[in-house]
DNA sequence: GTTGTATTTAGCCATTCTGTTAATTAACTA
DNA sequence: TAGTTAATTAACAGAATGGCTAAATACAAC
């Protein structure tokens, strides 16, 4: 699979997403990632290994505990594919934008500026 | 399924990006659509339910054509989403930023400007 | 070394995904 | 009406996903 696409499908599920949203206050442990959720420890472990199957979580050790850590350059990854269609989703509002300078512009030649 | 969670999980296949970037250029019917891949018909048909679940395609008709059309709303979706990790993604080049800063200030105050 | 805590692995099950081919629907064309 | 083109639906198979429980591993602390 792909980067892009391994990225993609991590962040499709959204505990995954709610994973990473705490993992951007601090690096935390797997127990307490687990905790907000209403699922088993070993089905959480199986989200952070996809998370870091594709690269969007680091692990380190200390003693017994294995913290997890946002790694964020996917996530930039995703942002610039994204801005291939930023003109289109920007598109409505350059044409209301135009829109209003056309209709100032026709004001301002009927008043002779 | 939530609707960011079906957004990002349109867009985790590689041939339904290809297929959105395909559109991004115009119009296209299903047929010209699935051209490029090796794949059946129904195949890209199915892809194409995927992304017009997911709002990211719109269709209409024309005699015994299904057009398909891009639909970005989704897309800027996702990069709102995306925008409270930016600054993760951007930190290190901010530590730079900052670093060069004090390296500037530092020879500032030596020359005692 | 035994007990306790943190986490992963193994094995299982149900569901969803992605592709196939064959059949069907829809609309134009002669 | 019959034939052609465009696209979808149906039925199927195989792989992947997401959850579970129970067992195993890793380390700490007594």
């Amino acid at each position: 699979m792909d980067h892009l696409s391994a990225t993609l499908s991590a962040l499709a599920d959204p505990t995954r997403r709610a994973i990473l949203a705490r993992l951007a206050l601090g690096e935390r442990s797997v127990t307490d990632l687990a905790q907000p959720f209403a699922m088993s420890l070993p089905a959480v472990s199986k989200h952070l290994k996809v998370l870091e199957k594709a690269k969007l979580i680091e692990r380190s050790r200390e003693a017994q505990w294995r913290p997890c850590k946002l790694a964020p350059e996917p996530l930039k990854d995703v942002s610039s594919w994204l801005e291939q269609y930023r003109q289109h989703w920007e598109q409505r509002l350059d044409r209301l934008d135009q829109y209003l300078k056309d209709i100032q512009k026709k004001e301002s030649d009927k008043n002779g500026v």
